[in-house]
RNA sequence: UGGGGUGUCGUCAAGCGGUAAGACACGGGCCUUUGGAGCCCGCAUUCGGAGGUUCGAAUCCUCCCACCCCAGCCA
């Protein structure tokens, strides 16, 4: 069950101003990114932030990518950004924008703050600006190039635009206070240099404005009513403050919420391009990724991830989410609409000696307890089956009641059978066969007579069974927050080796054959997996493990 | 040691002067043809610390402590 939400302090902030002091105007809020890498699980909390306020308060929510640097951002990043939002159930409709639509008015405002003596071009370089903005405890200076009058001014930030300075060499820079205690108030630059072909306006524009000089006015010209970021802006928002008032132009409300870490995995898209690149992961949509795509790819639904958001709330402080909530949320929702299977992953053979050799039959089964109305399948059953090597030890625990010689347990759906038989290899000592018999009475699973078994396995038939590579996904770090790593160590070295695990062949009852990509299934006792959407095909059907089932017993093993 | 934030259960998170919601995790029990699911019970005498105001404080005041962010021509 999707929970209700608790109300966020941004509710609280919204309902406020819908009360008082802005009657009559409608919330309008707007899902920001910079299209320079793939949107993951710390983007979707914004998402359905951004999205689900403008729902909750009948109002809307534009998608504008924050464009402003194009040394970074392509359109495969657009395309996977409108995909992801789309995915995850949100429509911005027709209110598609890009901070690069403002280009010509951004430049526009620039020139309007040069005519009122608040920017001027400085010709100091990168270091030198660095060296000119003081410390966190010292004032900066002033740069010599910082009393140019506006008419200077003017001339060169035109010739700026038309091509003629080399990159870097000359910076718009907002005249503001380079002894003010936020750094962000020493002269921020507003315009750089910088030839580069950006993914909209192509060679156009040879310089570029920063995002400071660009978010706050794009906020203003769409209508923007509040204005919803993360912590690390909070220090901008004087800034912000200062080009709207200085412009004359609509003042949005910025609120600022705390990102989402979440154990086990990182959400640095820097990080994250670095895995990919590096060929840690085979792509931003690697099943292990935090990425909107890989858990999509993984099996997760749009509903969970939505649930998910729902449940951690938004507030100011940092914090650091369990891994395990995201998990539980897919299993919730997976526990009622995924179809249940049988699936053979670790396979060990099993001969039922009085099964008549040439025997079939076909069995039903229910294709989800949860939910009668999803039917049942059936499934055929031989001599010959195959059971999961974990539900057989030949010297068992006390706390284990599954297989062992001369025990008896039920076949999910079809016998009892007990163990009369283990076959190993000679060499080895492996076991490589059981040897069963089965009680014929006990068809379907129910004893006539009453007696109990403490064990229910699932199995597959040997010679009807189809054979698939099913891959097992577990946390991409071993360490619960990978950021936090030592002096010299490398992020990478803190990656989980057992990550994924591929198993080939795995064994599955037929019904599976018509499993397309995409499809999520309950594998009895083993877990929900997806047929993957890029690697399966009919032929050689491929699976990913979305997450584990619970499982007590191995609890119990763990201690 | 400048500025801006934040500190409530293992992890998130409500609470807004009237005597600590909920979720996940965890522990126990019931039930069970998935050691799944479901159901039941338990789980902060205490809110970073110390003072103070008040009949009454997690909520107000004071001081202290801890953690996060900021010195990109990144966003």
């Amino acid at each position: 069950m999707e929970q209700k939400p608790t109300k966020s302090f941004i509710h609280a902030i919204i309902e406020d101003d819908l009360g008082t002091n802005k009657p009559g105007t409608a919330v309008h809020t707007r899902f920001p990114p910079e299209p320079n890498g793939y949107l993951h699980i710390g983007h979707a909390k914004s998402i359905c932030l951004n999205f689900g306020l403008a729902r909750e308060y009948s109002g809307k929510c534009n998608l504008r990518f924050d464009d402003t640097n194009p040394t970074k951002e392509e359109v495969e990043y657009v395309q996977s950004i409108q995909e992801d939002v789309r995915w995850l159930g949100f429509d911005w409709e027709d209110r598609e924008f890009y901070a690069s639509d403002y280009f010509e008015k951004l430049y526009e405002f620039a020139v309007f703050l040069i005519r009122k003596g608040r920017a001027y071009v400085d010709d100091l370089n990168a270091d030198e600006i660095r060296q000119y903005r003081g410390t966190l405890t010292e004032a900066g200076r002033e740069s010599p190039f910082r009393g140019r009058s506006v008419d200077e001014n003017l001339d060169l930030f035109k010739r700026m635009r038309e091509g003629e300075f080399p990159d870097g060499s000359r910076v718009l820079r907002a005249k503001i206070d380079m002894a003010s205690p936020n750094l962000n108030l020493r002269d921020p630059v507003m315009y750089r240099v910088l030839r580069q072909t950006h993914h909209r306006t192509g060679d156009k524009w040879c310089i570029y404005p920063m995002y400071d000089f660009a978010h706050g006015q794009s906020d203003s010209i769409e209508g923007i009513t509040h204005s919803i970021c993360t912590m690390e802006f909070e220090d901008h928002r004087p800034l912000y403050d200062w080009f709207l008032d200085e412009l004359e132009i609509y003042h949005p409300r910025q609120i600022e919420f705390a990102r989402l870490n979440l154990s086990y995995t990182l959400m640095s898209k820097r990080k994250l391009l670095k895995l990919v690149e590096e060929g840690h992961v085979t792509g931003w949509d690697d099943p292990r990724m935090p990425t909107i795509s890989g858990l999509r790819r993984r099996g997760y639904t749009p509903e969970a991830i939505r649930d998910f958001c729902d449940r951690i709330g938004v507030a100011k402080r940092d914090s650091m989410v369990d891994i395990a909530l995201l998990e539980h949320c897919v299993r919730e929702d997976l526990n009622r609409r995924a179809p249940r299977v049988m699936a053979v992953i670790r396979p060990l053979r099993v001969v039922i000696e009085n099964y008549p050799e040439d025997q079939m039959e076909e069995l039903e089964a229910l294709n989800n307890p949860e939910d009668p109305q999803m039917g049942i399948r059936r499934v055929p059953f031989s001599r010959a089956i195959y059971i999961e090597r974990e539900d057989f030890m030949e010297d068992p625990p006390k706390k284990f009641f599954r297989l062992a010689p001369g025990r008896e347990v039920r076949l999910r759906y079809a016998y009892f059978v007990r163990c009369t038989g283990v076959i190993k290899d000679e060499k080895t000592g492996e076991v490589i066969e059981l040897r069963c018999t089965y009680d014929p009475a006990t068809r379907g699973g129910d004893s006539p007579d009453g007696r109990k078994v403490k064990a229910t396995l699932h199995w597959v038939s040997a010679p009807h069974a189809l054979k698939a590579k099913v891959r097992l996904y577990e946390h991409l770090f071993v360490r619960p927050d990978p950021s936090e790593s030592k002096e010299g160590e490398d992020f990478a070295s803190l990656l989980n080796p057992a990550s994924l695990e591929v198993l080939d062949p795995c064994y599955l009852e037929p019904s599976l054959e018509k499993a397309n990509q995409g499809d999520r299934y309950q594998f009895e006792r083993l877990g929900y997996f997806c047929v993957d959407s890029k690697d399966s095909s009919p032929e050689k059907p491929v699976f990913n493990r979305t997450v584990t089932l619970k499982d007590a017993w191995a609890k119990i093993q763990k201690g």
